[in-house]
DNA sequence: GCCAACGTTGGC
DNA sequence: GCCAACGTTGGC
């Protein structure tokens, strides 16, 4: 467990990714199965990895556009926000021609894995629970790749998750 | 600064 | 594959 950002308690998010493209297996490959959240090229979702998302926080990681949709574990932010050195280079998918080193338009976390759940948490289930129903992933028309949930909710989705009380 | 057109996301 | 929702772009 990493120290814990000074002075807040812990927050909690939700970081979105295609299952096809960064699932989180990869994630379990990674060299100390951390890895840096890049690619992430909207303001709201930029401003909250720049200013809101600390080391300590827990986040669900959530696999969107795949069968079945759910939330494949919990990682724990290791790194607060960092310039996203992904948009500098012309020949990453990110790339992003506005953004430079000295003056970066995108910012990314470092992350690590805690959990894969040993059974995911899929969106039907996330959906018949009531003390969910205000989560942001499951509110129509919510797009973010990074969203808030609330620390009730990540209890519930631990919990769902067969993972107690983690952080 | 408005807003129509367009592109993308992502659940279904 | 469809389409609703949303963000961005660009003409005016």
């Amino acid at each position: 467990m990493a120290k814990k950002a000074a002075g807040r308690p812990a927050k909690y998010w939700l970081f979105k990714s295609e299952a096809d493209c960064y699932s989180i297996d990869h994630l379990a490959k990674e060299k100390n199965q951390t890895t840096f959240w890049d690619g992430v090229r909207n303001y709201q979702a930029r401003n909250m990895l720049r200013d809101d998302v600390q080391p300590g926080d827990g986040v669900l990681f959530y696999h969107s556009n795949s069968d079945p949709l759910a939330v494949a574990g919990i990682c724990e932010v290791v790194r607060a926000g960092y310039p996203d050195h992904t948009a500098f280079d012309k020949s990453a998918q990110h790339y992003d021609a506005k953004s430079s080193p000295d003056n970066p338009t995108w910012y990314m976390v470092d992350l690590k894995l805690v959990k894969k759940f040993e059974q995911q948490v899929t969106r039907d289930q996330l959906k018949a629970e009531p003390a969910l129903d205000k989560m942001v992933v499951l509110q129509k028309g919510s797009r973010l790749s990074i969203m808030p949930v609330t620390a009730e909710e990540w209890k519930t989705v631990c919990r769902l998750g067969g993972v107690k009380l983690p952080m």
